[in-house]
DNA sequence: TGACGTATTGCAACAAAGTTGCGTTTACTA
DNA sequence: TAGTAAACGCAACTTTGTTGCAATACGTCA
C-alpha cells in the first residue's frame, strides 16, 4: 500500500500502517508511539510526519475528539467523505460506526457549498455504561 | 441570565455572555479575549474560567474545529443536545445551522448509549466558496 | 552488488492552547 | 458596612504539535 502511492516506503511508513490496519479503532498519537516501543523506536517528530503523510495519501483519517487530540484510523474501504464517529464522553474511546447514515437535508446559507458530512454520536461505550 | 443560575454576577461573565450573545458565531477564546481589550483587559486564565463555567450553566456551548481548538457560542435558545455547524475549511469559521436535521437511525455496537449526536457539514463558506 | 543523490529521519528548540497553585480582590449576605 | 467565600490575576507548568537543520537510509542506476 505505502509503495503503491510512489513515495519511499519506509520503515516508519509501513509500521505504522500496519498498526492502524491492525487496530478497530481511531488512536492517537501517543498511543501509536506507546505501541512502536518494541523495536526501534519512532522519533515523535517522524511520527507526526509519517501521520501527516499517510493522511496525505489517503490511506490514514483523522479525527478530532472533544479532548482535542488528533486520533488515526487506516482507511480499509474507499473513502467516501462521509463519515460517521462514536465518541465515549467518558473514556475518550472513538470507534467508526461502519454504516454511516449521516446526511444533511436541510438548507446551507446561501453561497455556502458543502464539502462533507460528519455526523458524530456520543455517548456511554458499552465499558462505561 | 447570570445571576439566574445562583452563582455571583462578575463583570467578566457579564462580560463575555454578552460579547458571545451579540457575535452570529462561534468564536475562539482567542477572539473573545481581542473583543475584550476596551475596558479593563480580562486576564487570559479568567477568561478560560469564565468560558467553562458559562458552558456548564449551559448558557454557551463548545465546539472543536479541525484546528482543534475550542469555540464558543452563546445558547440562545434551550439546549436540545442536537447540534448542527457548519465548518469552512478554508477560513476555519465556524456557524450554527439553525434548524438541525440530525438524527442517526443506524445501529449502535450492543451495550453502547447514546447520548447527544452532532452533525457537522464542512465545505466552503460564501466568503471563501 | 555498490555508490550516489534526494527523501526521510532524529534532535533540539519553539509555539500555541490550556491547566494548576496560590495569594489578592470582589460580590453578595447579614 | 463588615465579613467571607467565590472569583480573579499572576507565574509557572503541561500537552500537543511544528520548524530548522544536520545525519541517515531508500531506491536507482552503473
Amino acid at each position: 500500500m505505502v509503495r503503491r502511492t510512489g513515495d519511499r516506503a519506509t520503515s516508519g511508513r509501513v509500521r505504522v500502517l500496519a498498526l492502524l490496519l491492525a487496530e478497530q479503532r481511531a488512536i492517537t498519537h501517543h498511543e501509536i508511539e506507546e505501541r512502536l516501543s518494541g523495536g526501534r523506536r519512532l522519533d515523535r517528530v517522524t511520527l507526526y510526519r509519517v501521520l501527516e503523510w499517510l493522511s496525505e495519501k489517503c490511506l490514514v483519517h483523522r479525527v478530532v475528539n472533544d479532548d482535542r487530540v488528533w486520533r488515526f484510523r487506516a482507511n480499509a474501504h474507499s473513502d467516501t467523505h462521509q463519515h460517521a464517529h462514536f465518541k465515549c464522553t467518558r473514556c475518550t474511546t472513538v470507534i467508526c460506526l461502519d454504516d454511516p447514515q449521516a446526511a444533511y437535508d436541510g438548507p446551507l446559507p446561501a453561497g455556502y457549498r458543502l464539502q462533507e458530512i460528519e455526523l458524530t454520536v456520543k455517548g456511554l461505550c458499552a465499558a462505561c455504561a
